[in-house]
DNA sequence: TTGTAAGCGTTATCAG
DNA sequence: CTGATAACGCTTACAA
């Protein structure tokens, strides 16, 4: 069941070749004969077989795009990008989840060799280095995205997140915080050891000692991060002036934290989050926040790839590794440490509440 | 290049049937037969092609999965749930995005049916019924969800959107609201139509007439509904005392403009949100809104899938037609309509601020 | 410009 | 239990 090319070759008059190559509108073929081939596929509601077209030597018109978590709504942005560029170039997407599980990630790298992806996006990196080498050696293209490996060479597309952290921790203390403190997740989400790093190097750059008792590590759900924010705010003999949290939708529950804390948000506490989400700028207070494009990630991701996939097989292909600057964007969560207030008047900070409300 | 079965087959010393039986657990054969053949495909790194595999006869293993955005949240967990169960299942998913566009839509059905995809989950319909019923005729197995036909009987799963709608303006009907504004997008959206049929039947039930000037469209973007609705506020000259907004993301823009109109919520207005994200329950006012399960909806909806491609032919298939009952989740956003006040002690209404924050 | 024929890498049928 | 051998539906030399 299932028409073939056959079935319209037959129908047309002419020979499966010559379908074939109407089809495609590869080769010279008659006006006459292409129109009737067309006419002929058009009638039978022809679908090429792309298993046959794959195995016959064409392109698989398929990328892989494997993800940590498609449901995590950074994720869904970069992958509505990915989507958006491959169904320009006329590829489709095959998408994998691995939950940041080592195993399911080899399963998602297997089934999409299986596949014969033309290409892979890779969101990641659980299981090491290693499988990425693989794929080097196999010579299937590939781009990471929003992460990137120290030791391995390869192109990659992400955001900085060292400096998106840094940027915010530095700008605290220009508002003369010292105590503050860092509600994030465990160490194993990339990001989040990133932005560490760019969180210790603004301290210890403004002569601030790193205190782990700041350091507030929670699961990934808002109840609890709620309960130990608050938890910590009720309990520490020395309360930090401003918090920076791992990202903008748990930024949210800091915000009750705070206030259920019986503390202000800025007076008390200054609250900073980090991806810029629609939504952060019609929070109460609105939130000042690091902005980084998802969008632009996925779809210079899957340009690059694109671009790669295309390269002429004996030319040398230099590797790209693009990072995609994030920017402090102020509003009015923070403002300069409740300590310091005398000596730091407000007007040196720029206000940006109207940015993504006018 | 590439290994293929021939290889691992030479290297096991058996025929490439019986490389083939080994690798795929069918048929017999003998155990060292099979352990040489493992062996050698795992020597070999061996990836069976599937293409190969699939135009031999066996399926393709793999679903179709369309969305009008899968940048979206609410889409991206249902493509979450969708990606795990087919996980589960060992099979992958091709992802399609139309962003509402007919022709992206037909574009990607035809690509589904050239890759020979064994089930369609259709969470997008922007080309009308025709080509569904292509879909039944071609005997394509596929499962509508979050959107159901009319005029088609359809496998499908939703949540019911009127209901939803209609237990939200119900509600505030009883807080002795009468002037309930409806803050909404265009009218393409399914979900927006089918809310809007929720919240006018509920204050046709209780005798409000519907007034046009409460029904207020925005186009996608927050700042211009902000903006909107804030400009609303301030010119009517019979300012609405509830506002239903279509989701929770956009409450967030409702919230803060009835704020910025100079009223407070829930005391001047009360605001009733969609979607019930995790982030409601942590806004200011913690929000009243409706919960509906996006997970739910993609995993029964790749289950019944599942259980249809797996249906023996002969047999009769029972369409099977899945609604979900969302529910009304009442927190702080909401109360007695100031005007009545006094006739309606609050006391009546429980409260479920700690629901999600415990 | 067109048709013939040889694969592509599997699976499935059928003898051995 | 094993091995030929014929599909599967298409692309692509190559020949006409």
């Amino acid at each position: 069941m299932g028409v073939t090319m056959r079935d319209i070759a037959l129908r047309a008059g002419v020979s499966v070749s010559t379908a074939s190559r109407a089809l495609n509108h590869k080769g010279d073929v008659s006006p006459d004969a292409r129109a009737r081939v067309l006419a002929a596929a058009h009638d039978l509601n022809y679908a090429a077989n792309a298993h046959a077209r794959a195995l016959a030597g064409a392109s698989s018109h398929t990328l892989g795009l494997i993800f940590i978590n498609n449901g995590d709504s950074f994720f869904a942005r970069m992958a509505r990008s990915v989507t958006d560029v491959a169904t320009a170039h006329n590829y489709s997407i095959v998408a994998c989840n691995t939950n940041e599980n080592p195993a399911h990630e080899l399963q998602a790298l297997q089934t999409l060799r299986e596949k014969r992806v033309d290409g892979i996006l890779i969101g990641s990196i659980a299981s090491g280095e290693a499988p990425i080498r693989r794929l080097v050696e196999e010579g299937i293209p590939f781009v990471l995205i929003n992460r990137f490996l120290d030791d391995v060479e390869t192109d990659c597309v992400y955001s900085d997140n060292r400096n998106g952290a840094y940027q915010a921790i530095s700008y605290l203390c220009r508002l003369g915080h010292r105590r503050i403190m860092h509600v994030t997740y465990p160490d194993d989400r990339f990001a989040v050891r990133e932005r560490l790093i760019g969180y210790r190097r603004a301290l210890a750059e403004n002569g601030i000692p790193y205190d782990p008792c700041l350091l507030l590590r929670t699961d990934l759900s808002l109840p609890s991060l709620y309960q130990t924010t608050k938890d910590a705010l009720c309990s520490l003999d020395l309360r930090p002036t401003a918090i920076f949290v791992y990202n903008d939708t748990t930024s949210t529950a800091v915000l009750k934290a705070v206030h259920d804390a019986g503390l202000a948000v800025p007076h008390d506490i200054s609250v900073v989050g980090y991806d810029n989400l629609d939504y952060s700028a019609f929070l109460d207070p609105p939130l000042t926040t690091v902005t980084h494009a998802a969008d632009e990630i996925g779809r210079m991701g899957a340009e690059i790839l694109f671009e790669k996939m295309q390269w002429p097989q004996d030319q040398p292909w230099a590797i790209r590794r693009v990072v995609l600057q994030p920017e402090l964007v102020i509003r009015q969560s923070s403002e300069a440490c409740p300590h310091n207030r005398a000596n730091q008047p407000e007007t040196t900070i720029e206000h940006d509440s109207q940015r993504h409300a006018a």
